[in-house]
DNA sequence: AAAAACTGACGGAATATTCCGTCAGTTTTT
DNA sequence: AAAAACTGACGGAATATTCCGTCAGTTTTT
Protein backbone atom coordinates (compact mmCIF):
# COMPACT_ATOMS: atom_id res chain seq x y z
CA UNK A 1 0.00 0.00 0.00
CA UNK A 2 2.49 2.51 1.11
CA UNK A 3 4.71 0.88 -1.28
CA UNK A 4 2.28 1.85 -3.92
CA UNK A 5 1.49 5.31 -3.00
CA UNK A 6 5.61 5.65 -2.73
CA UNK A 7 5.77 4.54 -6.56
CA UNK A 8 3.01 6.96 -7.80
CA UNK A 9 4.53 9.38 -6.09
CA UNK A 10 7.96 9.05 -7.96
CA UNK A 11 6.45 8.36 -10.97
CA UNK A 12 4.69 11.93 -10.99
CA UNK A 13 8.00 13.16 -9.23
CA UNK A 14 10.49 11.86 -11.79
CA UNK A 15 8.96 13.08 -14.81
CA UNK A 16 7.44 16.55 -13.95
CA UNK A 17 10.73 17.42 -12.46
CA UNK A 18 13.42 14.86 -13.67
CA UNK A 19 15.58 12.73 -11.61
CA UNK A 20 18.16 14.82 -9.80
CA UNK A 21 15.77 17.46 -8.91
CA UNK A 22 13.48 15.04 -7.07
CA UNK A 23 14.77 14.94 -3.10
CA UNK A 24 14.24 11.52 -1.31
CA UNK A 25 12.47 13.57 1.44
CA UNK A 26 9.52 15.28 -1.75
CA UNK A 27 8.70 11.78 -2.71
CA UNK A 28 7.87 10.62 0.94
CA UNK A 29 6.08 14.27 1.66
CA UNK A 30 4.16 13.81 -2.04
CA UNK A 31 3.23 9.90 -1.09
CA UNK A 32 1.93 11.09 2.17
CA UNK A 33 4.74 8.90 4.56
CA UNK A 34 7.68 9.23 6.29
CA UNK A 35 10.90 9.30 4.84
CA UNK A 36 11.63 6.40 7.28
CA UNK A 37 9.33 4.20 5.12
CA UNK A 38 10.36 5.02 1.99
CA UNK A 39 13.86 3.74 3.23
CA UNK A 40 12.01 0.49 4.46
CA UNK A 41 10.53 0.03 1.06
CA UNK A 42 13.37 1.11 -1.02
CA UNK A 43 17.07 1.25 -0.65
CA UNK A 44 17.87 4.20 -2.82
CA UNK A 45 16.55 6.59 -5.34
CA UNK A 46 17.29 4.45 -7.91
CA UNK A 47 16.12 1.45 -6.39
CA UNK A 48 12.65 3.38 -7.05
CA UNK A 49 13.14 4.56 -10.36
CA UNK A 50 14.19 0.54 -11.27
CA UNK A 51 11.21 -0.40 -9.48
CA UNK A 52 8.20 1.87 -10.89
CA UNK A 53 9.85 0.96 -14.04
CA UNK A 54 8.79 -2.70 -13.81
CA UNK A 55 5.48 -1.86 -12.29
CA UNK A 56 4.82 0.23 -15.40
CA UNK A 57 5.88 -2.29 -17.67
CA UNK A 58 3.13 -4.66 -15.81
CA UNK A 59 0.70 -2.41 -15.75
CA UNK A 60 1.29 -1.56 -19.25
CA UNK A 61 1.18 -4.74 -20.50
CA UNK A 62 -1.56 -6.29 -18.49
CA UNK A 63 -3.75 -3.39 -20.48
CA UNK A 64 -2.41 -4.32 -23.97
CA UNK A 65 -2.97 -8.07 -23.43
CA UNK A 66 -6.27 -8.06 -21.80
CA UNK A 67 -9.04 -9.29 -24.41
CA UNK A 68 -6.59 -10.53 -26.96
CA UNK A 69 -7.68 -13.85 -28.74
CA UNK A 70 -5.79 -15.29 -31.68
CA UNK A 71 -8.41 -14.51 -33.84
CA UNK A 72 -8.73 -13.04 -37.17
CA UNK A 73 -5.71 -11.98 -39.86
CA UNK A 74 -2.24 -11.63 -38.88
CA UNK A 75 -2.76 -7.63 -39.94
CA UNK A 76 -6.00 -7.33 -37.58
CA UNK A 77 -3.95 -9.05 -34.56
CA UNK A 78 -1.05 -6.39 -35.65
CA UNK A 79 -3.32 -3.56 -35.08
CA UNK A 80 -5.37 -4.87 -32.22
CA UNK A 81 -2.09 -5.08 -29.70
CA UNK A 82 -0.69 -1.92 -31.32
CA UNK A 83 -3.42 -0.24 -30.88
CA UNK A 84 -3.67 -1.44 -27.46
CA UNK A 85 -0.16 -0.19 -26.61
CA UNK A 86 -1.07 3.03 -28.37
CA UNK A 87 -4.20 3.90 -26.22
CA UNK A 88 -2.37 2.71 -22.85
CA UNK A 89 -0.11 5.50 -23.05
CA UNK A 90 -2.67 7.87 -24.56
CA UNK A 91 -4.94 7.34 -21.49
CA UNK A 92 -1.98 7.67 -19.27
CA UNK A 93 0.58 10.42 -19.99
CA UNK A 94 2.74 9.94 -16.59
CA UNK A 95 3.49 6.57 -18.19
CA UNK A 96 4.46 7.31 -21.27
CA UNK A 97 6.18 10.26 -20.02
CA UNK A 98 8.45 7.98 -17.49
CA UNK A 99 9.09 4.79 -19.92
CA UNK A 100 10.32 7.25 -22.89
CA UNK A 101 12.39 9.21 -20.59
CA UNK A 102 13.98 6.18 -18.67
CA UNK A 103 14.25 3.73 -21.76
CA UNK A 104 17.81 4.98 -22.49
CA UNK A 105 18.83 6.20 -18.90
CA UNK A 106 22.02 4.57 -17.44
CA UNK A 107 20.07 3.30 -14.24
CA UNK A 108 18.36 1.06 -16.06
CA UNK A 109 20.39 -2.51 -16.19
CA UNK A 110 19.86 -5.17 -18.75
CA UNK A 111 18.31 -7.55 -16.34
CA UNK A 112 15.77 -4.92 -15.42
CA UNK A 113 14.85 -4.18 -18.88
CA UNK A 114 14.54 -8.18 -19.49
CA UNK A 115 12.49 -8.88 -16.31
CA UNK A 116 9.92 -5.83 -17.11
CA UNK A 117 10.33 -7.10 -21.01
CA UNK A 118 9.08 -10.55 -20.88
CA UNK A 119 5.48 -10.35 -21.52
CA UNK A 120 6.29 -8.07 -25.15
CA UNK A 121 7.95 -11.24 -26.53
CA UNK A 122 4.51 -12.36 -26.89
CA UNK A 123 4.67 -9.71 -30.00
CA UNK A 124 7.84 -11.45 -31.20
CA UNK A 125 5.43 -14.79 -32.23
CA UNK A 126 3.33 -12.43 -34.15
CA UNK A 127 6.04 -11.23 -36.02
CA UNK A 128 7.32 -14.62 -36.93
CA UNK A 129 4.49 -15.32 -38.37
CA UNK A 130 4.69 -12.81 -40.53
CA UNK A 131 8.06 -13.29 -41.71
CA UNK A 132 6.61 -16.92 -42.29
CA UNK A 133 4.27 -15.80 -44.38
CA UNK A 134 6.61 -13.12 -46.32
CA UNK A 135 4.77 -10.54 -45.22
CA UNK A 136 7.64 -8.46 -43.97
CA UNK A 137 10.94 -7.18 -44.80
CA UNK A 138 14.04 -9.23 -44.35
CA UNK A 139 14.95 -8.69 -40.49
CA UNK A 140 14.61 -10.09 -37.62
CA UNK A 141 11.20 -11.01 -35.76
CA UNK A 142 12.93 -9.21 -32.74
CA UNK A 143 14.26 -6.06 -34.80
CA UNK A 144 10.41 -5.50 -36.61
CA UNK A 145 9.18 -5.70 -32.97
CA UNK A 146 11.59 -2.90 -31.59
CA UNK A 147 11.35 -1.24 -35.13
CA UNK A 148 7.44 -0.66 -34.30
CA UNK A 149 7.80 -0.11 -30.98
CA UNK A 150 10.63 3.09 -31.00
CA UNK A 151 8.53 4.22 -33.95
CA UNK A 152 5.19 4.56 -31.91
CA UNK A 153 7.18 6.08 -28.65
CA UNK A 154 8.52 8.41 -31.02
CA UNK A 155 5.57 9.31 -32.78
CA UNK A 156 3.80 9.57 -29.38
CA UNK A 157 6.08 12.08 -27.91
CA UNK A 158 5.64 14.00 -30.69
CA UNK A 159 1.89 14.08 -30.51
CA UNK A 160 1.73 14.67 -27.00
CA UNK A 161 4.32 17.38 -27.39
CA UNK A 162 2.07 19.43 -29.75
CA UNK A 163 -1.20 18.12 -27.92
CA UNK A 164 -2.13 16.97 -31.35
CA UNK A 165 -6.01 15.11 -30.96
CA UNK A 166 -5.88 11.80 -31.37
CA UNK A 167 -9.19 10.20 -33.13
CA UNK A 168 -9.54 7.16 -34.34
CA UNK A 169 -8.84 8.05 -37.50
CA UNK A 170 -5.70 9.19 -36.98
CA UNK A 171 -4.80 6.19 -35.07
CA UNK A 172 -5.63 3.86 -37.82
CA UNK A 173 -3.77 5.81 -40.25
CA UNK A 174 -0.84 5.57 -37.93
CA UNK A 175 -0.91 1.65 -37.73
CA UNK A 176 -1.53 1.64 -41.46
CA UNK A 177 1.99 3.30 -41.56
CA UNK A 178 3.70 1.35 -39.32
CA UNK A 179 2.23 -2.15 -41.32
CA UNK A 180 3.59 -0.41 -44.60
CA UNK A 181 7.13 0.30 -43.02
CA UNK A 182 7.80 -3.23 -42.44
CA UNK A 183 5.67 -5.04 -45.33
CA UNK A 184 7.76 -6.49 -47.71
CA UNK B 1 37.93 27.04 -25.23
CA UNK B 2 37.61 26.03 -21.95
CA UNK B 3 33.89 26.04 -22.14
CA UNK B 4 33.94 23.96 -24.91
CA UNK B 5 35.92 21.33 -22.86
CA UNK B 6 33.28 21.81 -20.41
CA UNK B 7 30.93 21.02 -22.55
CA UNK B 8 32.51 18.23 -24.30
CA UNK B 9 33.38 16.69 -20.48
CA UNK B 10 29.46 17.13 -19.39
CA UNK B 11 28.46 15.17 -22.43
CA UNK B 12 30.33 12.19 -21.87
CA UNK B 13 29.43 12.15 -18.00
CA UNK B 14 25.92 12.91 -17.86
CA UNK B 15 25.57 10.10 -20.64
CA UNK B 16 27.53 7.53 -19.11
CA UNK B 17 26.47 8.07 -15.37
CA UNK B 18 22.88 10.07 -16.07
CA UNK B 19 22.42 13.82 -14.35
CA UNK B 20 22.24 13.19 -10.67
CA UNK B 21 25.43 10.85 -10.40
CA UNK B 22 27.25 13.55 -12.35
CA UNK B 23 28.59 16.67 -9.50
CA UNK B 24 30.27 19.86 -11.00
CA UNK B 25 33.56 18.54 -9.38
CA UNK B 26 33.56 15.61 -12.10
CA UNK B 27 33.14 18.09 -15.01
CA UNK B 28 35.66 20.10 -13.92
CA UNK B 29 38.17 17.42 -13.03
CA UNK B 30 37.06 15.36 -16.92
CA UNK B 31 37.18 19.10 -18.55
CA UNK B 32 41.05 19.29 -16.94
CA UNK B 33 39.94 22.80 -15.50
CA UNK B 34 39.31 24.43 -11.78
CA UNK B 35 35.68 24.38 -10.33
CA UNK B 36 35.38 28.20 -10.81
CA UNK B 37 35.74 28.46 -14.45
CA UNK B 38 32.83 25.79 -14.88
CA UNK B 39 31.02 28.72 -12.89
CA UNK B 40 32.07 31.33 -14.63
CA UNK B 41 30.77 30.13 -17.60
CA UNK B 42 27.56 28.31 -16.25
CA UNK B 43 24.87 28.95 -13.75
CA UNK B 44 24.31 25.56 -13.15
CA UNK B 45 24.83 22.07 -14.18
CA UNK B 46 20.71 22.13 -15.22
CA UNK B 47 22.38 25.24 -17.72
CA UNK B 48 25.46 22.97 -19.21
CA UNK B 49 23.07 20.23 -20.03
CA UNK B 50 20.80 23.18 -22.37
CA UNK B 51 24.08 24.01 -23.73
CA UNK B 52 25.28 20.79 -24.20
CA UNK B 53 21.90 20.18 -26.65
CA UNK B 54 22.06 23.20 -28.63
CA UNK B 55 25.61 22.90 -29.12
CA UNK B 56 24.76 18.96 -30.15
CA UNK B 57 22.07 20.17 -32.22
CA UNK B 58 24.11 22.70 -34.21
CA UNK B 59 27.15 20.36 -34.77
CA UNK B 60 24.14 17.82 -36.21
CA UNK B 61 22.67 20.30 -38.34
CA UNK B 62 26.16 21.35 -39.82
CA UNK B 63 27.15 17.82 -40.38
CA UNK B 64 23.61 17.04 -42.50
CA UNK B 65 23.34 20.01 -44.45
CA UNK B 66 27.04 19.65 -46.16
CA UNK B 67 26.94 19.59 -48.99
CA UNK B 68 23.28 19.16 -49.44
CA UNK B 69 22.54 20.27 -52.86
CA UNK B 70 18.78 20.33 -53.81
CA UNK B 71 19.35 18.01 -56.98
CA UNK B 72 17.77 15.24 -57.93
CA UNK B 73 14.27 13.45 -57.22
CA UNK B 74 12.65 14.55 -53.78
CA UNK B 75 13.13 10.74 -52.85
CA UNK B 76 16.63 10.65 -53.58
CA UNK B 77 17.07 14.44 -51.36
CA UNK B 78 14.82 12.29 -48.46
CA UNK B 79 17.34 9.89 -48.92
CA UNK B 80 20.67 12.01 -48.62
CA UNK B 81 19.32 13.87 -45.59
CA UNK B 82 18.42 10.90 -43.66
CA UNK B 83 21.00 9.32 -44.66
CA UNK B 84 23.35 11.94 -43.13
CA UNK B 85 21.87 12.24 -39.90
CA UNK B 86 21.69 7.96 -39.48
CA UNK B 87 25.53 8.62 -39.96
CA UNK B 88 26.35 11.33 -38.22
CA UNK B 89 24.39 8.96 -35.00
CA UNK B 90 26.96 6.53 -35.65
CA UNK B 91 29.85 7.97 -35.46
CA UNK B 92 28.50 10.10 -32.94
CA UNK B 93 27.49 8.09 -30.32
CA UNK B 94 27.87 9.69 -27.39
CA UNK B 95 25.89 13.05 -29.03
CA UNK B 96 23.16 10.08 -29.65
CA UNK B 97 22.71 8.69 -26.25
CA UNK B 98 22.48 12.19 -25.28
CA UNK B 99 20.07 13.56 -27.62
CA UNK B 100 17.97 10.42 -27.07
CA UNK B 101 18.04 10.97 -23.23
CA UNK B 102 17.45 14.33 -22.97
CA UNK B 103 14.80 14.90 -25.52
CA UNK B 104 11.92 14.14 -23.49
CA UNK B 105 13.76 15.98 -20.22
CA UNK B 106 11.79 18.49 -18.22
CA UNK B 107 15.17 20.68 -18.11
CA UNK B 108 14.70 21.35 -22.07
CA UNK B 109 12.32 24.27 -22.43
CA UNK B 110 10.39 24.99 -25.31
CA UNK B 111 12.63 27.75 -26.62
CA UNK B 112 15.45 25.84 -26.13
CA UNK B 113 14.03 23.52 -28.35
CA UNK B 114 12.79 26.01 -30.51
CA UNK B 115 17.00 27.06 -30.84
CA UNK B 116 18.13 24.28 -31.50
CA UNK B 117 15.97 22.92 -34.28
CA UNK B 118 15.64 25.61 -36.04
CA UNK B 119 17.98 24.31 -38.70
CA UNK B 120 15.79 21.04 -39.14
CA UNK B 121 13.11 23.02 -40.40
CA UNK B 122 14.60 21.94 -44.32
CA UNK B 123 13.12 19.36 -44.05
CA UNK B 124 9.65 20.70 -43.63
CA UNK B 125 10.24 22.18 -47.26
CA UNK B 126 10.87 18.51 -48.46
CA UNK B 127 7.95 16.83 -47.34
CA UNK B 128 5.87 20.04 -47.95
CA UNK B 129 7.11 19.47 -51.72
CA UNK B 130 5.95 15.74 -51.43
CA UNK B 131 2.91 16.01 -50.35
CA UNK B 132 2.12 18.59 -53.09
CA UNK B 133 2.74 16.04 -55.34
CA UNK B 134 0.43 13.77 -53.48
CA UNK B 135 3.71 11.78 -52.13
CA UNK B 136 2.56 11.15 -48.45
CA UNK B 137 -0.14 10.03 -46.57
CA UNK B 138 -2.25 12.98 -45.71
CA UNK B 139 -0.51 14.52 -42.79
CA UNK B 140 1.27 18.24 -42.66
CA UNK B 141 4.94 18.18 -43.33
CA UNK B 142 5.76 18.99 -39.67
CA UNK B 143 4.28 15.79 -38.49
CA UNK B 144 5.49 13.55 -41.13
CA UNK B 145 8.97 14.71 -40.09
CA UNK B 146 8.65 14.43 -36.79
CA UNK B 147 7.19 11.01 -37.56
CA UNK B 148 10.27 9.80 -39.82
CA UNK B 149 12.78 11.61 -37.04
CA UNK B 150 11.04 9.80 -34.22
CA UNK B 151 11.51 6.42 -36.34
CA UNK B 152 15.30 7.00 -36.80
CA UNK B 153 15.76 8.15 -33.10
CA UNK B 154 13.80 4.97 -32.25
CA UNK B 155 15.83 2.38 -34.14
CA UNK B 156 19.26 3.87 -34.09
CA UNK B 157 18.37 3.02 -30.02
CA UNK B 158 18.09 -0.78 -30.73
CA UNK B 159 20.39 -0.77 -33.35
CA UNK B 160 23.22 0.40 -30.85
CA UNK B 161 22.07 -1.45 -28.25
CA UNK B 162 22.26 -4.32 -29.78
CA UNK B 163 25.53 -3.96 -31.23
CA UNK B 164 23.91 -4.59 -34.53
CA UNK B 165 26.83 -4.21 -36.95
CA UNK B 166 25.26 -1.88 -39.67
CA UNK B 167 25.88 -1.72 -43.35
CA UNK B 168 25.34 0.39 -46.47
CA UNK B 169 22.46 -1.99 -47.39
CA UNK B 170 20.99 -2.13 -43.87
CA UNK B 171 20.65 1.65 -44.12
CA UNK B 172 19.44 1.67 -47.65
CA UNK B 173 16.58 -0.96 -46.12
CA UNK B 174 16.11 1.45 -43.36
CA UNK B 175 15.45 4.22 -45.21
CA UNK B 176 13.18 2.40 -47.54
CA UNK B 177 10.92 1.51 -44.62
CA UNK B 178 10.99 5.27 -43.27
CA UNK B 179 9.72 5.82 -47.03
CA UNK B 180 7.61 3.07 -47.42
CA UNK B 181 5.79 4.25 -44.13
CA UNK B 182 5.04 7.83 -45.40
CA UNK B 183 4.21 6.92 -48.57
CA UNK B 184 0.42 7.36 -49.73
C1' DA C 1 0.47 -6.80 25.01
C1' DA C 2 3.86 -8.00 21.77
C1' DA C 3 5.40 -7.25 17.14
C1' DA C 4 5.52 -4.70 13.16
C1' DA C 5 5.23 -0.56 10.74
C1' DC C 6 5.64 4.13 10.67
C1' DT C 7 7.28 9.00 11.46
C1' DG C 8 10.23 12.94 11.02
C1' DA C 9 13.90 15.45 13.71
C1' DC C 10 18.59 15.25 13.45
C1' DG C 11 23.67 14.72 12.41
C1' DG C 12 26.92 14.50 9.13
C1' DA C 13 28.54 13.44 4.48
C1' DA C 14 28.29 15.01 -0.01
C1' DT C 15 27.83 18.73 -3.01
C1' DA C 16 27.16 23.31 -4.67
C1' DT C 17 28.80 27.84 -4.70
C1' DT C 18 31.59 31.68 -3.41
C1' DC C 19 35.58 34.27 -2.96
C1' DC C 20 40.04 35.86 -3.50
C1' DG C 21 45.02 35.54 -4.67
C1' DT C 22 47.75 34.49 -8.83
C1' DC C 23 49.60 35.22 -13.19
C1' DA C 24 49.79 35.45 -18.38
C1' DG C 25 48.72 38.66 -21.48
C1' DT C 26 47.69 43.56 -22.66
C1' DT C 27 47.86 48.49 -22.29
C1' DT C 28 49.87 52.66 -20.59
C1' DT C 29 53.61 55.33 -18.92
C1' DT C 30 58.28 56.80 -18.89
C1' DA D 1 61.66 49.97 -26.07
C1' DA D 2 61.76 49.01 -21.34
C1' DA D 3 59.19 49.31 -17.10
C1' DA D 4 55.04 49.81 -14.70
C1' DA D 5 50.29 49.33 -14.26
C1' DC D 6 46.38 47.06 -15.43
C1' DT D 7 43.04 43.25 -16.63
C1' DG D 8 40.25 39.42 -15.93
C1' DA D 9 40.32 34.35 -16.61
C1' DC D 10 41.56 30.85 -13.69
C1' DG D 11 42.02 27.50 -9.83
C1' DG D 12 40.96 25.65 -5.66
C1' DA D 13 40.45 26.45 -0.64
C1' DA D 14 36.86 27.93 2.21
C1' DT D 15 32.11 28.19 3.10
C1' DA D 16 27.19 27.45 2.47
C1' DT D 17 23.69 24.37 1.46
C1' DT D 18 21.46 20.28 0.37
C1' DC D 19 20.27 15.79 0.99
C1' DC D 20 20.75 11.27 2.75
C1' DG D 21 19.87 7.75 5.93
C1' DT D 22 19.39 6.64 10.94
C1' DC D 23 17.02 5.93 15.03
C1' DA D 24 14.22 7.03 19.23
C1' DG D 25 9.72 7.61 19.94
C1' DT D 26 4.86 6.75 18.30
C1' DT D 27 1.09 4.42 16.07
C1' DT D 28 -1.01 0.46 14.03
C1' DT D 29 -1.56 -4.34 13.41
C1' DT D 30 -1.80 -8.98 14.95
Amino acid sequence: MKREQILKAGLKLFVTQGLHAVTIAQIAAEANVGIGTVYRNFNSKEEIVQQIWIRQKASESAYVFKNYKKQGSLHDQFNFLWERVIRYFLEHPLEFQFSYQFAASPILTKEIHEIAMTDFLKFDELYALGLDQNLFKPLTARRLRLFTFSTINGWLLWAMDEKMDIDDATIALFLQMCWDSISA
